[in-house]
DNA sequence: AATGGGAACTAGACTTTGTCTAACCCCCTG
DNA sequence: CAGGGGGTTAGACAAAGTCTAGTTCCCATT
């Protein structure tokens, strides 16, 4: 699995603005990981955020990358992706959205939400809510039958 | 984790036509999995199985557990939820549907497929075909402003 | 200036899910 | 009866993520 060069940071401030719209104190680690992560629209693992940060000499530890991408997440800054079952995905796109996902490759595309309907859900009880929707689009080489 | 406690099985009989639908060659182990997995519509994870299984002393390995799993998905005698990242389920209800997952308690409920339209996928390649539409519609206690 | 306390960070042990390996069993076939 | 292939098994192993206990840092209060 390879990390996705760097095309472009953002500045510490707009970092540290991310983190203030979520409550979230501004920490040196904190927003480095941010920083890494909303360089662009992404779907990136602790693994590979890890990774990076120690490629860019960032002094973080195992724990705070997963600490803080479960604070992210928590907050909403960040969104959970979970396809793989073994590794979660992070993803740096705020805006709903759903995802392709290509097995062959283990690639995920974002894909606008308007493509999908969400045509009526059953009956909830008043006391209970819908948190979100997921959908994934499992695509892959087409099968030579 | 509780496990579903059984409320009927399937013969070996049922069993083996299933298996033998898929291609599958029926050995006493898969036989054992595929009565329990069939008894009714569910999603198992492994360790669920595997615990039922010894619970009813019939005598089959981890490893046989998750082989046998894996191979059933496979063959698409079972489909494989990806939801919790920590634990894979297997759902035994053959027929395409989506599903509600309740963030509170775990559970997960079958949606019947026609609440929800997927009205247009974003253009594939030829090359390349759709393999699956997974929506999971979480939902939780309702959110007290 | 010293002290106390809380939040955050860290190394590394630990847990859990799932895979892999090597031996073994069983059955069929030549 | 020998060989071979598919299947099962125990247990070692791998990988992701959590937890613990100690430390560091910052700030407020005295
Ligand atoms: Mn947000
Ligand atoms: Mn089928
Ligand atoms: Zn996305
Ligand atoms: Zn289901």
């Amino acid at each position: 699995m390879t990390v996705p060069s760097i095309t472009e940071q953002i500045t510490r401030e707009q970092a540290q603005a991310l983190l203030a719209r979520h409550g979230i104190a501004p920490t040196e680690q904190r927003l480095e990981i941010a920083r890494l992560l909303f360089a662009q629209h992404q779907h990136l693992s602790a693994e590979q955020i890890l990774a990076q940060l120690s490629r860019n000499s960032a002094r973080v530890s195992k724990a705070t990358v997963y600490n803080t991408l479960n604070l992210f997440a928590e907050t909403g800054l960040v969104r959970e992706v979970v396809i793989d079952s073994a590794k979660r995905f992070y993803d740096s796109n705020p805006d709903p959205h759903h995802h392709l996902f290509h097995t062959d490759t283990g690639e995920l595309e974002d894909v606008a939400p308007a493509q999908v309907q969400i045509a009526g859900l059953p009956g909830l009880p008043d006391s209970r809510e819908v948190l979100g929707v997921d959908v994934v689009i499992r695509v892959g080489p087409r099968h030579t039958d």
